[in-house]
DNA sequence: AATTACATGTAATCCGTTACATGATTGA
DNA sequence: TCAATCATGTAACGGATTACATGTAATT
């Protein structure tokens, strides 16, 4: 997905500023499944406003830049939902930690319980994560993600911790 | 982790040539957690052979381009332990699946049950594959990797039965 | 007859991050 | 006093994909 349709996306959730999206990517149910930085979000919402999806209005604020709050048109929603039509690209689950295991097995196999410990301390922390994010109550798709991220860090662990031996002997 | 540390740890489970490095990262056990092309392998390769990391031998083919098989030298286990021994990054989960998911509750509602149908087939198929892998007997760090992913779609699957309901009710 | 597998490599292009630029306010 | 939060935006840079370039042999 890329950057564009992120924004539509965010932006059909309720109206928001170019900061307060980042903040969303970074923190929110999102960042399990999406980053972008400033770099990227800013040029975004340019263009799609140039491209008539989206539109702006701007508040005005003492010292600091003004806010400038933008809203999804007829032609985003349009947009977005031509997007959502089609299938799903397959979802990219990068994992150092696999790889990793993959290596240390024939480089340095001291290092693999190692591995396992500090990977099992790792989801105890996305857990955390998780749970915290549920004791703000979502509701209805968000609360369905964040139980779904959460089912998964725990399925990871609990494979982890029942199948590491099998690995270091 | 960058296509170098991937081409070097690929190559400290035996010699490849950049052709089989590719193969591997498209459909072996590395396919689940990296993705790499050719325009990136085979500068990788050209840099590592460069740096002293790898060396190569040629082996004369008729009617197609001489096999260029790579091994590690000592440098490059001495590299890939170094590599090795700093904590691997968090994972990437990019899911588009997840972000429909959050988009298709505001803009098209009716498209939700139709997302979750998909997914519980592309669950489906992700399990085929990885039971094929699995079949081929694949030991040590391989094999927990295979049965780690498997574990996960398993889970991923098994969520989405029991909890899609929550989504369109 | 057409596609896939084999086998390597470069160039154009895209997409995104990091760093830079600016600057006040609040909390630790 | 130092870091973080708020707030926007651009430019340099990096990393990787896609398409291009070349060509045989086996399979469907």
């Amino acid at each position: 997905m890329d950057i564009k349709t992120l924004c539509l996306g965010i932006l059909s959730l309720g109206d928001a500023t170019g900061y307060e999206i980042k903040k969303m990517v970074a923190e929110g149910s999102f960042s399990f499944f999406s980053e972008a930085s400033f770099g990227s979000i800013y040029p975004a919402l340019t263009k799609l406003t140039d491209e008539g999806f989206i539109t702006c209005r701007s508040e005005t604020q003492s010292n600091r830049p003004d806010k400038k709050i933008y809203s999804l048109t007829k032609l985003g929603v349009k947009e977005l939902e031509g997007t959502l039509e089609k299938s799903p690209k397959p979802d990219k689950n990068r994992s150092e930690f696999l790889a990793a295991l993959l290596f240390a097995e024939a480089i340095s196999p001291n290092r693999i319980q190692n591995l396992v410990d500090e990977r099992i301390e790792y989801h105890a922390n996305q857990i955390k994560v998780l749970e915290d994010l549920l004791s703000e109550k979502p509701t209805g798709a968000s609360k369905f993600v964040i139980e779904y991220g959460l089912e998964m860090q725990r399925a990871a662990a609990k494979f982890l911790q029942e199948n590491s031996k099998s690995l270091t002997d």
